[in-house]
DNA sequence: CCGTTAATATGTAATTATTACAATATAATA
DNA sequence: TATTATATTGTAATAATTACATATTAACGG
């Protein structure tokens, strides 16, 4: 019954090129990020190949999709929970991880079933700070 | 110093309909909703001037532009700190009108200045729980 | 009330991110 | 080592959004 998603995959040069590219990552990459820096150590890489490879690994929990940047959707290897920060100018995001109390009671769930949650934070990084002061 | 954004801008029925539209809306359209509703009632309206007006609105901040579903952009006239919880399923988003204790202390704030915040929830809308569990 | 003009609307084309698909290649297994 | 299901690739298709040039019009002053 608590049928444990041990899905293996077939482990090929261009998935563990991207896992290796991931691990510990906490940029959080857009897939052109990804497929930029994995196409310099494996040039043959394809846009798809990564698009689905990421798909994957979402499938089987191993990643996060973020839709925390309006541009492009971001990766996070980090499936564990934790919170994000991004700047409002340059868009570079970074973790918060802090526990928040974020329950819901009953009454304000509108009958939604909470499965998740996610806390965004926005504001100017240290480098888009300096930026703008050097404006005036 | 306090230069309170009164920018005036000009009135056009274009401009109005979709003020009309939006006014109270708590459904989170997306420009293509918005776009469909709007042409009802002014069939002439093109797809570029609700993008248009909704930019407009956005940097006049009569009008909050949200990310918090990965297919489009959604936009919300309620311009006020609130919160969301959005469908996992079908994507139907509805207002969390409640204060969380969301303070970042800077030693976690990693240099940012944060000035925004937002709580995404996710979940199952009431319809879709009901599918689901018709399905089996 | 009318003329002027800066701001806006429109339609189309361009861009960007993402997905679909068909053909080829290959990891994993027996 | 052969088989085969699965993955990769390249290209083409989609979908959302933006850019741009042209035509239109709201708002203001006279």
């Amino acid at each position: 019954m608590t049928e444990d998603k041990v899905k293996k995959i077939k482990m090929t040069p261009q998935r563990a090129a991207i896992l290796k590219y991931l691990d510990g990552n906490t940029s959080h990459p857009s897939a052109e990020t990804i497929f930029e820096a994995v196409r310099k150590k494996y040039p043959m890489i394809s846009f798809t190949t990564v698009y689905n490879t990421l798909q994957t690994l979402k499938d089987l929990d191993r990643v996060r999709e973020l839709n925390i940047d309006d541009e492009r959707k971001r990766y996070d290897p980090n499936v564990n929970i934790h919170h994000h920060l991004i700047c409002t100018n340059c868009r570079k995001i970074v973790d918060i991880r802090m526990d928040f109390p974020l329950n819901v009671p009953d009454e304000k769930a509108q009958g939604y079933m909470i499965s998740g949650r996610h806390v965004e934070f926005y504001g100017l990084c240290p480098k888009c700070r300096n930026k703008k002061k050097n404006n005036y």
